[in-house]
This record gives structure tokens, sequence and C-alpha cells, in this order.
DNA sequence: GGATGTGAATGTCTTCACAGCT
DNA sequence: AGCTGTGAAGACATTCACATCC
């Protein structure tokens, strides 16, 4: 299959979420006019998007909903579920843990961390927060699939380094920093204060 | 000044970090290259950001620190205040509340509100969580310039529809839904459930 | 009729390469 | 010599337009 691009891929997490909801309420087929409504997008780029693994739709009618919802959740890898480890249990990492709104689309936190003994022995959601000292033992036999950085910014590339010697292999990364890793590590940043400073530029600007 | 790119607004925020670093830290000049470490980029990408609104760095030498930190400041229009309000006071919102990390980049959380009564009433950082019922007469005269929506997916929308009315130009949003305004109102989107789907399927492939 | 699938055209962003300062 | 500034080239992504099929 050919090389799908980033924002592609960020597109079909959209329309997936978008035919969970049509599948939910029993709407059999949907057209690119509609997922494009979803997806801030328009129906030739979602016909773009969805013609990059084969013809799924019905010329005349459109997509079939459940067809297409299982075939994304393939592409996207979520038929199976993931192993998660959050590492920094502050306001933002305790947040993300309690949230717990990624449990029912396969991604499970199993292990937290922290520095902090204060931290230390908490609980949150049936999980344990242990002394970050412990992750490489923990992770020995069976690690996370992917771990959520989300300690201080000082703190992070310190982390990251870790977590490659561990073996993993996807981070996602809410520290206000830039982790350098190696190419087979993929990192996908989350950062608030970034998306704050566009806004500022936005309402100076246009 | 010309248009600048979204993607370049946001590696000039990466850059500003990065050169506020730098300037704590006494360093007086800094190159292309060393720039282009910090934001996953090249040293001929931030010459081309940085050349966009004139010529600021040296020949044979590199660009000043506290100059370029103080102009990128002014381009991102971070020399003021903003006032922020927070819609939805549940586990996402209240963890921003809490964390208080933009106050320092001039980013104030001034007015928390939820539909909760058993969130009403308690108070973050000094901010009382108020009905979010009140935010039409709150906003009546001296609103927020930035609202983040921190609310269930479904109840986003109409979050949004009434801050449109109430003249908020810019959302910052949160909820996993795409939001419908005009224009002349920016949003921007904080999605986490993308980003670990994008890292789904960066594990799967590639 | 109505909606998909797709080459071609357009637009946007990034990289290259080198002239031009200091 | 060293590093910036920038047109030109290249890569990438989106939009158009229409043939194709149900």
């Amino acid at each position: 299959m050919r090389r799908i691009s980033e924002p592609t891929v960020r597109r079909l997490s959209l329309y997936l979420r978008f035919l969970e909801e049509h599948a939910a309420r029993g709407i059999a087929t949907i057209s690119s006019d509609e997922l494009a409504a979803c997806g801030a997008t328009t129906a030739a780029q979602v016909r773009k998007d969805l013609s990059l693994f084969g013809s799924f739709g019905k010329r005349g009618l459109g997509y079939a909903v459940p067809e297409l919802a299982a075939r994304l959740r393939d592409i996207l890898g979520l038929e199976r579920t993931y192993g998660v480890a959050v590492v920094g249990a502050g306001k933002v990492g305790s947040a993300l843990v309690q949230y717990g709104g990624f449990t029912s689309r396969g991604f499970l936190v199993r292990w937290v961390y922290d520095i902090d003994p204060a931290r230390i022995g908490h609980a949150w959601n049936g999980v344990r927060v242990s002394d970050a000292r412990d992750m490489e033992v923990d992770f020995h036999e069976g690690g996370p699939d992917i771990v959520i950085v989300a300690t201080p910014g000082d703190a992070a590339q310190g982390v990251a380094d870790r977590l490659v010697r561990l073996g993993v292999k996807a981070i996602l990364n809410f520290a206000p920093v830039h982790l350098v890793v190696p190419d087979d590590v993929v990192v996908k940043n989350v950062n608030m204060a970034i998306e704050l400073e566009a806004l500022s530029y936005a309402l100076r600007h246009g």
C-alpha cells in the first residue's frame, strides 16, 4: 500500500469518529460531502483520502458506513489494544490518567510514573503511581506500546532517552520541548503554548 | 507584511522559547543551525522563516538573541496579555486552570464555567467556577480574548455558537469534534485521540 | 441522476545552492 | 572564512473537472 501522508492520517481519524457516530444511529451509507462536513475539508479531499487504499464507495450512493469504519480501524491499527504508560503525574499527567476517554478506543493506561515521593503510591483509575526509577525493571518483559511524556520541559529529554533505550517506539509528548530521538521512534507533540501563541498571532493579524 | 503560513507561525513559537532560554543564559548570538536543532527543522527553513519579516541576522555571525526574541514576541502578539475563559471544568478543564503554566506567557485565566452544580462554586488558582448560564451577563462588558472549550464533544458546538454570538474571535478546542464557526473566528484544536491514533498508524506501518 | 475515482492543474511548503555581507 | 538572505527548483498537498459506474 502506498505511503499515506500525515495530514491524511489525521483526517482518517476524524472520519472514523464521525462514521462511528453514524453507525451507532443505524445510518447505512454516507457521501463524501457529508464526511467532508465533519472534517473541515472538501468532498474531493475525502475521496482522495479514501481512494488511497482502494475503491470502497458505490457510485451514485456513497460509502457503506460500517464497512468503511472497519476498514479505517484496520488501517489506523485500532483493531488491537495498546498498553500505555504515563510518565509524570502532575497536573497534566493525572488529568490524562483520570480522564480515561481513550480506554474505549483501546489505549489502556497500565503504568504511571513520577519521581515525587508525595505522588508515588497514589492510585487513579486503579493504576498506582510508581517510582520512575522502576521503569527499567517494570518494562523488562512486556513494556508499553506508547508512552505519554507529561513531565516538566527540562526532564523530558532525559525521560525520552531512557524510553529509547528501553525499546519504546512511540511517544506522545506534552512537554514544551522538541524531543530528539532515533528515526525509528515516532513522536507526536501536544503543545498548548504553541496553540495559544498561534491564536495570539491570528488575533493580531487577519 | 506578507502573510505568514501556519507552519511558520508554529515554528516561530518554538524559536522564541529556545531564544528565551538562551537569553536567560546570557548568550548574545545564535546561528540558524542552532535554531534549527530546537525546532526539528533545517537551517534554511529557519532563515526563510525569519527573513519573512526583514533581515535581522548578521552575516558571518548569526542572530542577536534578545533582539530576535523581542521581534518574535511582537510578531506573535505576545507583548500584551490575554484574558482567557475556560468552559468545562471537568478533568481537562480543571487541569488547565490548575496548571497555570500559561500565566507567565501572558495568558490569564479569569473565568471558568461549568453546568454541573457540583463543580460550580469551587475555586482553583483563585478563579471561581461559575454557572455557564452566566457567560452572557459576565461578558457583557469586557469578555475574554480567548476561550478554551473543554466540554464533552456533544456540548462543544453549542458552546461555540454562544461564544460566536458573544463576539469571541479565538477558540482553543479540546473537545473531539470539529467546530463550525464564521470565517472571522479562529479555532485551534488539541485532540489527543487523533495524536494517539496517528501513533497507532505509525506503529503499524513504517 | 447522483456520487465515486482519478489524472491534471494549481497552490503551498521545503530544500537547494549560491550570491552577498561582515 | 562564516553565515545570512533569497531566487529557483523540488516535493508535497489540495482542488478541479470530468469520465465512470451504480
